[in-house]
DNA sequence: TCACGGTAGGTGGACGTCCACCTAAAGTCA
DNA sequence: TGACTTTAGGTGGACGTCCACCTACCGTGA
């Protein structure tokens, strides 16, 4: 990826100001920026994740269940704690199952529903993917330490107010 | 999409540090944040578009054509001042092909490339498009007003940081 | 008890992103 | 000038996300 002179976001944040569209150019500048900013981390964490065969999507779902008391879980209650469809899990959950890291049971109480149940391998691997990932990406912010804080109540407005939590 | 009770990043913060982890756990707020927030102004933006049958991403690229002095420029070009590989421009491209608002034209000055060039159908969308974002989206930023320069900043700086830009 | 609306999960498909690989045309250097 | 390297762009495929639709089961109210 070749480094450009000048920053492309406020580029474009001037052509939406010569327009006449000023008071619209700061929320076009957030949007474009969160864009760029998620690819940024999510590349340096699929880096990490990929001597693990693993994707951030299907680490997360293997650390939910890791943290759960039981070590499974509806794919329902998976989807509403990660705030992805639960299509979206269905797909990690084949995925980490064709690989021995999760594998899918009735559950008991509800016949319309599976329990996704963290295997051994499962375990592990994550516990291991996770030193990585706190060493090589987590304890290395992809900001300033300085404006960290600033980003995190910045964006946990931006979750309460799309109505993410209470 | 259900209202959780409580925020989920900061109960897997809690996690992190419960397990020893204290000096990766904002790295890893920072990180899981960026994603929720992509897929929130994602989501946003792509509500408005649809009605235009467009995407973000193929309306980044129409807005980007319709800025340049031709109204035209090579895929690596495009590639570079969108921060994508070439192949997302060359699927984007076809799309906005097969809906009649770019064409591929050879590149006079380079037999091996073609430049992308916006059709006037095109261009009348794009400022549809951007009419309809600016008011229903940008206008009304996913995070209050006194928060957008600081997440403004931060994100610059991750970008930055990123090789973005110089 | 039983009919019916709601819910859990899966399927198939569209889309954007990336990567590995390919072709053809430039560019380079002896 | 000619052989080698680099570059532009496309293909095919993996993956995650969403949506529309489907099936099977649950729970509720008459």
């Amino acid at each position: 990826m070749p480094r450009l002179p000048f920053d492309p976001i406020a580029e474009a944040q001037r052509k939406w100001v010569e327009h006449g569209w000023t008071d619209a150019s700061d929320g076009m500048a957030a949007v474009t920026s969160v864009m760029r900013a998620h690819q940024i981390v999510i590349n340096r964490v699929d880096d990490v994740l990929r001597a693990f065969g693993l994707t951030f999507a299907r680490y997360e779902l293997l650390m939910l269940l890791h943290f759960s008391s039981r070590g499974s879980m509806p794919v329902k209650k998976a989807s509403a704690r990660l705030q992805v469809h639960s299509t979206s899990v269905t797909s990690a959950v084949d995925r980490l199952e064709r690989d021995g890291l999760v594998r899918r049971v009735p559950n008991p109480t509800d016949g319309r529903g599976v329990l996704v149940e963290l295997t051994d391998d499962g375990r592990a691997l994550a516990l291991r993917a996770t030193e990585a990932l706190n060493s090589e990406v987590f304890a290395v912010p992809p900001v300033p330490r300085e404006r960290l804080g600033a980003l995190l109540d910045a964006l946990r407005e931006m979750r309460r107010e799309a109505g993410d939590f209470a």
